[in-house]
DNA sequence: TAGGCCATCTGGTCCT
DNA sequence: AGGACCAGATGGCCTA
């Protein structure tokens, strides 16, 4: 499967503090460049108000009704809550740009092939993580056949002395069964052998004497 | 056509 | 008050 091959703004996100995709329409453009009422200097008359030098009065009467705030009409009210929800929207569609940047990134770094199906999310985070594990042992095994240490036994489980529990693995998670480790979720993915081919990722690699 | 994946919208909650 | 984060809902696209 290859999720959307085309018209994918995601991808193509390379800065997280530009504005790296379309916003989706203009109206949605001015509402979110033209900053919502302020209760601070207030709507309508209020602006008036103030702009003639008024300011004392104003504050009374802000005071008199009780807060900075004053009571807007009812249309005006759902104006404020729409612009509002335009600018949420904006802001959680570029935290989810940035969210796809950071996991293309992941992307880039794990051993796949160029002409491989892309990974989807909660792959790239199962192979991160066993990826990640495999690097771990590798050199925790090179250290002791230089050093001639103790084999590490007991901390096996995870790389970051997590519950392996939390990604579904048992004891390794290059092993582990159902969840998605880059052997066995890849190798359900027509096209994506490739990735599993190195030793590492292979459940039977796990004397890791492959690549050692 | 069903199912998987994804982007987006939305309302709620917490924090500054 | 406003922003960040989160989870649920929804609809589109793609593949088997």
């Amino acid at each position: 499967m290859a999720p959307h091959p085309s018209g994918t703004p995601a991808v193509a996100v390379t800065h997280e503090t530009e504005q790296p995709f379309p916003v989706a329409s203009t109206e949605e453009v001015t509402c979110i460049v033209s900053s919502p009422p302020s209760p601070t200097r207030g709507t309508g008359g209020c602006v008036e108000a103030e702009g003639s030098g008024c300011r004392s009065a104003t504050r009374k009467l802000r005071a008199r009704r009780g807060g900075r705030s004053r009571p807007k009409s009812e249309s005006a009210l759902s104006k404020q809550r729409r612009s509002r929800r335009k600018k949420a929207n904006d802001r959680e569609r570029n935290r989810m740009h940035n969210l796809n940047s950071a996991l293309d990134a992941l992307r880039g770094v794990l051993p796949t092939f160029p002409d491989d199906a892309k990974l989807t999310k909660i792959e790239t985070l199962r192979f991160a993580h066993n990826y990640i594990w495999a690097l771990t042992q590798t050199l925790r095994i090179a250290d002791h056949s230089l050093y001639g240490l103790e084999p590490p036994c007991e901390e096996m489980g995870s790389p970051d002395g997590g519950s392996p529990g939390d990604w579904g693995s048992l004891s390794s998670p290059v092993s582990q069964a159902g969840s998605l480790s880059p052997a066995t979720s890849l190798e359900e993915r027509p096209g994506l052998q490739a990735p599993a081919s190195p030793a590492y990722l292979r459940p039977s690699a796990l004397a890791f004497s492959d690549f050692l």
